[in-house]
RNA sequence: GAAUCCGUAGUUCAGUUGGUAGAACGUUGCAUUCACAUUGCAAAGGUCACAGGUUCGAGUCCUGUCGGAUUCACCA
């Protein structure tokens, strides 16, 4: 046995052997307590990073319970991430001087999915590099046939129930990505523009009307100017009529009270469709929407003699012609807050457009429901309000994307409309196989949507489709899992829509707890961030201390839910509790051998004592682990265990029998053994390359922790 | 603006029905042919952010203040 322990030596090599005996092989064993875990699927677009290593939670609770005998599933699969994947592969093309719209759609899927196919076997590779005991064999993406098919039945459901609809609404659109986003994609910055006063005269009299605005180029669209009923300097305007400056359009003079009279100058341009604000109240006081801004980022012909500028150069010229007219009134700096895209950062434009969307109020119901019983627990406790709050405020959820990586809506347009269904329905109909002919009027004359679903819809109902597409068996078995253990900044996004469609479709919760964890920020307690150059790779931390290193790291000294400091130190420290831990099981191996020789009658009692001091201390320890092991207290485990085989084991009991030990007293050699195996399968979950390669020290190769049970 | 979390040793953090402040790392001293120097033994180091309150007793419960973080909403 080495003198030191070496992870190289033994990390590749037990993995293997975990996947050729096939431990980790999802199996039904009906007369088992069924314990399963649903990958959070990640992104199979890039390399693996720290954020990929938390789903050692995973792990752990994975090998607690296959140890204390469950049957357990741990689900592998990967993500196709839509708009993540396509913006990271389009990068990949911008370095090659090309771009997407040098291609067809299907030839630009391809090329997506190849990229992705190599992606996802990297990933792999990477995972069982952390020791992950996934089950890899059974491995699932999005686009597989057989959960698209799900996918498509689902959109069906939602759409038989009347759950979906189309609509024209404002979306937060990308112009440069060429896509709608959800609101939750939408990135926001405090940045410092300029608040412009401009006059508007009225369309009778002289007088004029002066509103605030920041963004003077949206004037074109205007549809009425509104003030606050109370507010009294405006009173006398409200019913009349304003002309719009430039365009000539007379625009009525409305009262509402979300004005807020403090502000700017207490008259408000309405633009229904290039703000969200005044989009609602269009709808409230039926305004007109004139569309001035289009999808290509250029004012579009309603623009008048400004069409075909770009925003920020009609902005310009706007501001130009008002000054020349003297209508352009105070310039003030003014601080707000910009939508950004998440990912490509330019300003988000919301505008107007035609769009799937899933009525969230029914099925966010249910899931309040079903967390206010109970039939969800949440750990960290404190996110349980957090998360009925987040269903309780969930707006519609606008599901289609203008990209081509995703699975593409199975909706359809009837061009035709023969029939007086098809034209109530407006020729849209949702079918799971593409159909020969329009279900609603005969017609041959259809198209299918472009668009594909927000990525979140299918892995919204990941843990269902996922078992289902195992089987039936499988499905029944392990359907609700156990456990959903997640990042806390995605509740919002992927745990709330999870439970909203898995109560929908299955009728059931699809996890009964789940479990959130923080953070990884470094020594100065911020988050890692590839701008700041604080990140670490989990690849070199592997590379240098080993797998069980960074795992042990990532859970030593932690709280439930809250951030893990992850420093250059508490990897030493795990380092050196390693190599302890290695030199326990060497001295007690190397000492196994010594025979027999006589005791004194005398020290024989004061050892007695002390093994029987020791074993009860271990009982304590034992009874500890499984409570919070169970009350899902990781760190805590880790902790006591540390303290406990280290200060305690090694140095008050070994140090105390040392001398009987090496004369071979053959009950302190059965105890110490006995006692440092229990501490090791303890440990296994968090350590278990070391735990297993001592293990199959004492036990021989071919024997495994995961074998056993206690 | 609202909600939640946090403020404890030089540093990172534990402290689960209220009962004498803990660990790791760091620092200092001592030990060493010993399974382990990636070691052992020991020491120093804290007005538990601040101010009130409840209580026989508060790091812990309540209120307020200050400081930090996160999330949500609004900003024409």
């Amino acid at each position: 046995m080495e003198s030191k322990y070496t992870p190289a030596l033994f990390e590749q090599k037990l993995s293997s052997f975990w996947e050729s005996k096939g431990f980790f092989k999802g199996v039904v064993e009906k007369d088992k307590k069924p314990f399963c875990i649903i990958l959070p699927p990640p992104n199979a677009n890039a390399d693996l990073h720290l954020g990929h290593a938390m789903y050692v939670y995973e792990d752990i609770m994975i090998r607690y319970h296959k140890i204390i005998g469950d049957n357990t599933l741990w689900l592998y699969g990967t993500d196709h991430a839509g708009i993540e994947t396509q913006f990271v592969f389009e990068k990949h093309l911008k370095k090659e001087g090309k771009s997407r719209f040098d291609f067809e759609r299907n030839v630009l899927f391809q090329m997506i999915f190849d990229f992705v196919a190599q992606n996802k076997n990297n990933m792999k590779i990477q995972l069982q590099k952390l020791g992950f005991g996934l089950d890899y064999e059974n491995t699932k993406f999005p686009m597989d046939e057989n959960i698209v098919k799900i996918v498509y039945a689902t959109f069906k459901k939602l759409f038989d129930d009347g759950l979906t609809y189309r609509a024209k609404k404002l979306v937060n659109y990308c112009v440069n990505c060429g896509t709608s986003f959800s609101d939750l994609e939408v990135d926001y910055e405090e940045r410092e523009g300029t608040l412009w006063s401009i006059h508007y005269p009225l369309r009778d009299g002289n007088d004029t009307i002066t509103v605030a605005t920041t963004r003077p180029e949206t004037l074109l669209g205007d549809t009425a100017i509104v003030v606050n009923p109370k507010d009294r300097r405006y009173k006398k305007f409200i019913g009349k009529h304003a002309i719009v400056p430039l365009i000539g359009r007379e625009i009525q003079i409305i009262a509402d009270e979300s004005v807020d009279m403090k502000f700017g100058t207490g008259a408000v341009k309405v633009t229904p469709s290039h703000d969200h604000n005044d989009w609602e109240l269009g709808q409230r006081h039926s305004l007109l929407n004139i569309q001035v801004i289009g999808t290509d980022g250029k004012m579009t012909k309603e623009a008048g003699a400004y069409a075909g500028l770009s925003i920020s150069k009609a902005r310009e010229a706007v501001l130009l012609s008002l000054k020349e007219k003297g209508l352009l009134g105070e310039e003030k700096k003014h601080m707000h807050r910009v939508g950004r895209c998440y990912r490509c950062k330019r300003v988000i434009e919301p505008l107007p457009k035609e769009q799937w969307f899933i009525s969230i109020k029914p099925l966010a119901a249910k899931a309040i429901d079903a967390v206010k019983k109970g039939e969800v627990e949440i750990y960290p406790k404190r996110f349980k309000k957090e998360l009925i709050r987040i269903l309780d405020n969930f707006i519609d959820w606008n599901i289609s994307r203008q990209i081509v990586w995703g699975i593409q809506i199975p909706a359809y347009k009837c061009t035709e409309m023969r029939s007086n269904t098809c034209r109530e329905a407006k020729g849209w109909f949702v079918a799971p196989e593409k159909p020969s002919k329009c279900p609603l009027c005969q017609s041959l004359l259809f198209h299918q949507d472009e668009d594909t679903f927000d990525t979140w819809f299918s892995s919204g109902q990941w843990p269902f489709v996922t078992l289902q597409t195992s089987g039936s068996e499988m499905y029944n078995h392990f359907y609700p899992t156990a456990v959903m253990e997640t990042g806390h900044d995605i509740l919002r996004a992927w745990v709330a829509r999870m439970l909203m469609l898995g109560l929908h479709v299955t009728g059931k919760v699809p996890f009964k707890t789940i479990f959130l964890h923080g953070l990884v920020r470094d020594k100065k307690g911020q988050k890692m961030s590839k701008s700041k150059g604080n990140v670490v790779n989990p690849l070199e931390v592997i590379n240098t201390y080993g797998a069980d290193v960074l795992r042990a790291s990532l859970m030593f000294e932690t709280k439930e839910g809250s951030d893990v400091v992850l420093t250059d130190e508490k990897m030493i420290g795990m380092r050196n509790f390693g190599n302890k831990l290695w030199n326990i099981g060497r001295f007690i191996f190397m000492n196994r051998s010594v025979i027999s020789k006589d005791v004194s009658t005398s020290v024989e009692m004061t050892n007695n004592k002390t093994l029987e001091k020791l074993k009860k201390e271990l009982e304590d320890v034992k009874a500890a682990y499984k409570k919070n092991m169970d009350g899902y207290l990781f760190g805590q485990v880790l902790g006591d265990l540390h303290a406990f085989t280290w200060h305690r084991f090694a140095d008050v009991y070994i140090e105390e029998l040392k001398e009987k030990l090496k004369l071979g007293d053959s009950e302190v050699q059965m105890t110490l053994e006995k006692a440092f195996l229990e501490c090791i399968v303890m440990l296994h979950p968090f350590i278990p390359f070391e735990t297993e390669a001592l293990w199959q020290v004492f036990k021989g190769e071919n024997e495994s922790i995961l074998k056993q049970n206690v």
